[in-house]
DNA sequence: GGTCGGGGCGCG
DNA sequence: AAAGCGCGCCCCGACC
């Protein structure tokens, strides 16, 4: 059964229990503490005292049904409370929204519906209730009678409207799924994305184990001791340059024999310098500088990679994103066109090989780093049903497999499936394509269509049916000039046309690629919960977690506290778990777990467990494996 | 004084 | 070796 759930004042919130269709199977219920009340849902019977008549209601675990995991979530995971399941009204409403955007006649001139005004009341009311948790994170302990009143005089009387809002547009987002091309996959897509955003949540409280003290000896290592903060002109503490980089930058300088110091962090600077000693380079990218001859190359390629990691990974990004030895970024899910996750501070998905020697588990503990083995070709190769192709991605390294085709060598396999995949064609490229074509006619005409779709203005959609953006205003003027045989032909047309084909493409395979990963990251949270549970008597000693504020569990003034009905926590500033695997980071194809060293083995399996079901789950029966490459090491560095 | 686009580079 | 796709974030420099 599904749950709606809104959030209310303090701890409370509404509730009311929906049927397989969204419609309400009973009145609304106020509840005073919110996490216990969802804790009585998901709990075993002998853990929550009460729960055993629900649950025989019920018949199972819940569905939650709330507007957005990112606004209740993370407080629920820091009153000690996870969920198994969600739908996740906001990701959901932001895919129906690409799917329906292209097909819609005129979305912009048509009246607001009852669902569309539905939509807006619940963003307003989670942009409010973000702005109060904001407010009151500013004031902490302090208690501002003002603000308590504006909550229990303002924010209540729209609660129960909150939640109607949340129905209606739940019921209907259930019937615009059903009523997909392939309801099936579309719902699968939802159930996943709701799911990735709690693993989200998730692994942001966990945090990725890192060692400041390593990363600190690296920097020191590589760009000398760290430099005080100096007092700049406004001020502010402004850090020196380091020592290496330094010397490195008056290397520079001295190389050019200018009068004034060349900043190499200036590619303006650095181009003109070159010039005028007879070196004409047009841009200053590594690769660029790397076939050039000046003194000043060696020292420039240098600063550049110690410059880099001294600016994104540096000292500051240490005392700004590591504390308590844990990394803690912030995940967003969706946010990437393709279904890709992205980040939002920390660089969290591009953080340098070199780095990883600092993410190490915690004593008696292990990581588990697992990555889909060339997921995006296996993907490419099940989608299209190119049998050969298939056959070749069956088992083993795909591209030795495909080598044969290529004259043997393995690297002409790999360039002319990452061409296809990416739309080159330069060098040898289009070569290799001419015979992938012809070997792999499906494999190769699948993207090509995808690609024509693109150059025409059509939108395509991945495996579980994520569509991917219409062109813009722009490139359609641009483009529908250009085929029309009165206008003047711009020549940026033909350019544009090509790079939404190039787009589209990609998509096709890229965000393929996103719902098996999704999927598979689902079904590894969902199996890893079970480990914990079947291993809560392994003999380990408990770990203690520190249980920070919030809002949910910080103590208020009395007259504002309802009364709880229970408690799930100890009181007291730090509560007992019993040890249990966490997902810690997840980029793209890849996955790191942090857990007991004894419960490694069982890690591993329900990694294996999770890919083969995610394939199973999308693509039906395939000859296509999907292997993951598994490692179990103290040290990010040591996965390989 | 702040904002914003481009160049550049890290990750997949 | 780089290229073709998707991102986030740093610095610079033009601009308001």
């Amino acid at each position: 059964m599904r749950v709606a759930l809104v959030p209310g004042p303090g701890q409370s919130g509404l509730l009311c229990e929906l049927d397989e269709d969204g419609s309400r199977l009973a009145d609304p219920v106020e509840v005073p503490d919110l996490a216990a009340a969802v804790q009585s849902y998901e709990a075993p019977a002998s853990e929550t005292p009460g729960s055993e008549a629900r649950r025989s209601e019920a018949g199972r675990q819940p569905r939650w049904v709330w507007w957005s995991s990112n606004g209740i979530y993370p407080a629920l995971l820091r009153a000690g409370v996870r969920v198994a399941r969600c739908h996740d009204v906001a990701l959901a409403d932001a895919l129906l929204a690409a799917r329906d955007y292209a097909s819609s006649a005129s979305p912009t001139s048509a009246d607001p519906t009852p669902v569309d005004l539905a939509r807006e009341l619940l963003r307003e009311a989670d942009a409010r209730r973000q702005q109060r948790s904001d407010y009151e994170a500013a004031q902490q302990a302090l208690f501002d009678p003002v603000e308590a009143a504006a909550e229990a005089g303002e924010i209540q009387p729209d609660l129960r409207e909150t939640l109607d809002a949340l129905i209606k547009l739940h019921a209907d987002q259930l019937a615009r799924i059903a009523a997909d091309e392939h309801p099936g996959k579309f719902a699968m897509l939802v159930a996943a994305e709701s799911a990735g955003a709690l693993a989200a949540a998730e692994m942001t409280i966990a945090g990725l184990p890192w060692r400041a003290d390593v990363h600190d000896e690296l920097l020191t290592d590589l760009l000398g001791k760290r430099p005080a903060a100096s007092l700049g002109r406004t001020g502010a503490a402004q850090p020196a340059r380091p020592a290496r980089l330094a010397e490195l930058a008056a290397e520079i300088s001295a190389a050019f024999g200018s009068q004034r110091p060349v900043n190499p962090d200036s590619p303006t600077q650095v181009l003109r310098a070159l010039a005028a000693d007879g070196v004409r380079l047009d841009s200053t990218r590594l690769a660029v500088l790397r076939g050039a001859d000046h003194p000043a190359i060696q020292p420039l390629i240098e600063y550049k990679e110690l410059s880099r990691l001294h600016s994104a990974f540096g000292w500051s990004w240490l005392d700004t994103w590591v504390a308590d030895g844990r990394f803690r970024p912030e995940y967003v899910v969706g946010g990437v066109v393709s279904g890709r996750w992205a980040s939002r501070g920390g660089g969290a998905l591009q953080i340098p090989r070199m780095l990883r020697r600092a993410v190490i588990a915690d004593p008696g503990w292990v990581l588990v780093v697992a990555d889909a083995a060339q997921l995006e070709p296996r993907v490419l190769a099940a989608l299209a049903g190119d049998r050969a192709f298939a056959a070749a991605a069956a088992s083993g390294d795909l591209y030795t497999e495909l080598a044969g085709f290529f004259g043997g060598e393995r690297a002409k396999a790999k360039i002319a499936l990452l061409s296809a995949m990416y739309g080159g064609a330069g060098g040898e490229a289009g070569q290799l394509l001419a015979v992938l074509r012809q070997r792999f006619p499906a494999a190769a005409g699948y993207v090509e269509a995808a690609a024509r779709a693109g150059e025409e203005g059509r939108v395509v959609r991945s495996v579980l049916g994520r569509t991917c953006p219409p062109p813009s205003a722009r490139w359609r003027a641009l483009t529908e000039e250009a085929a029309d045989p009165d206008s003047e032909r711009d020549p940026g047309a033909g350019s544009a046309s090509r790079a939404r084909g190039r787009f589209t493409r990609n998509f096709v395979v890229q965000a393929s690629a996103a719902d098996w990963a999704q999927v598979m990251l689902a079904n590894l949270r969902a199996g890893l919960s079970k480990i914990s549970s079947q291993k809560e008597s392994s003999g380990l000693p408990p770990r203690q977690e520190p249980a920070p504020p919030d809002l949910i569990t910080a103590p208020r003034p009395e007259r504002l506290t309802a009364p709880r009905p229970e408690r799930l926590t100890p009181p007291g500033p730090e509560r007992v778990t019993a040890p249990r695997p966490e997902l810690v980071f997840f980029q793209h194809d890849e996955v790191i777990v942090h857990c007991p060293a004894d419960q490694a083995e069982d890690v591993v399996a329900a990694i294996g467990s999770a890919a083969t079901a995610a394939t199973e789950l999308i693509f039906g029966p395939t000859e296509v494996s999907f292997p993951m490459t598994t490692a179990v090491a103290n040290c990010y560095s040591d996965a390989k």
